[in-house]
DNA sequence: CGTTTAATTGAGGAAAGTCAAGTGAAGTGG
DNA sequence: CCACTTCACTTGACTTTCCTCAATTAAACG
């Protein structure tokens, strides 16, 4: 540990890469300390328990959110109650998107969860006069859009084996792309959520789960935890 | 037609909606004729046959891209040569997406397209300075990501008939938002097409039209040019 | 330690996928 | 202008896969 400093934990940050500048594949903080404590100025830090909803879908769009820490899961309920989950949110990610000045999503916190919150009249005069910090927004929508056909391929699978590899194995790349990589994957949510990410009952989730720890693909320490034994073998069935 | 003066149709153009102000779900124009003629001047337009591909995944990222006219499809062949469509791009929407300084999905024009084209470094360089540019390109980010999000829940539905009763809710809902409404809807798109963006087998798109018809809450004029007989029993299906 | 919630496992049925044949439409060339 | 070829779409029969419902086991929490 060579840093004598601690960069201040309780900024936002943005963390995503340039989409037209060649990378690792590891995502970097694009805001400079300079305009972390401007956005710092004309904002706060606001916390969630575990399993407290954030906002709902259909209210007034009043803020957007910048998680510093835990996981979020943006939502949306059906008619008939059944829950889809539009995306899996983690820190250094932006959420808070509206149409029409409302919310399109619901969220809720999986884990305790830090935030940075800025109103939006201020954010939205912050975007028309600062070019440098617009340039870093629309790169991190570019990662959340290329993130969100991601998804959309994932869904797009047939089987569940097949789906539930992809699922881990974009799991993995999230983990690894933010630094947060040791030898096992952290599952944040619950089998149930992880079915409504993927589109299959919880049911069928466990079942796959079973069938690639069964192969010896996977290894799972806790219900929570697991490792990836054979990377080859879960690229090959993941397609 | 009151209008004396004919605005250049050769022009870049973003059509969305500021998502932090209310709006009647009809998009607007969001560039200014001046920022149009400044845009017009780093570009050119570009024209593609019907059929014709734009760029591949994978291959350098050149530059991007704004539909004057036509229907593009953005996709991705996966290992085992199945082609997934991620969106549907029609006029005054961006493509051109990468990661990497790489494309991130193949596209390709389905009708005759007219596009408009910006060399990537010219973008960039004029992305970093111009404000007000950069929050028009955030506003359309938003409305693409709030697309991929309604394409991943098309994609979550199990069942055939009320996920093409979603797609068709979709398709004409974006035919009103700019305002290209006739009385009936246009596919652009064969049957296979339909089914790889809503994750079916084309004979399955094709049961699920047949059904649709025979409740008599679509009518076909054609293949391609269909009506809502029942906008209600459409919507009460789609959920 | 007992209670509650999450996850696993099993059996049966519904739905879409696959394979294959047939029909219709569009476009080509004589 | 018409016959022919081709491609897109439709329709049918059969198989696979996952969802649903139900029972059981495991883990978390007070």
């Amino acid at each position: 540990m060579a840093r004598a400093s601690i960069a201040t934990p309780q900024a936002p940050a943005i963390r995503a890469d340039d989409p037209w500048v060649a990378s690792s594949g590891k995502h970097h903080q694009l805001l400079t300390e300079d305009e972390r404590s401007r956005l710092t100025a004309i904002g706060s830090v606001v916390w969630f328990n575990k399993g407290a909803q954030i906002y709902q879908q259909g209210t007034n769009a009043s803020a957007a959110f910048n998680i510093i820490s835990g996981v979020v899961k943006a939502y949306r309920t059906g008619a008939d109650g059944s829950e889809h989950i539009v995306a899996f949110l983690f820190s250094d990610d932006l959420f808070g998107l509206a149409e029409g000045a409302k919310y399109t999503n619901s969220t809720r916190a999986l884990t305790p969860v830090t935030a940075f919150q800025i109103a939006i009249p201020a954010l939205r005069s912050k975007l028309t006069r600062d070019a440098a910090l617009d340039f870093h927004v629309i790169c991190k929508l570019c990662q959340e859009l290329r993130q969100a056909q991601q998804h959309s391929l994932l869904l797009a699978r047939r089987q569940a084996v097949p789906k539930l590899a992809a699922f881990l194995q974009l799991l993995e790349q999230h983990q690894s792309a933010r630094g947060e990589l040791g030898a096992d994957i952290y599952l944040p949510m619950n089998r149930s959520e992880i079915g409504e990410y993927v589109g299959m009952s919880l049911e069928a989730v466990s079942r796959a789960f079973r069938t690639l720890t069964a192969r010896g693909i996977v290894k799972s320490r806790d219900r929570r935890h697991l490792v990836i034994a054979d990377r080859n073998a879960l690229q090959a069935i993941s397609g």
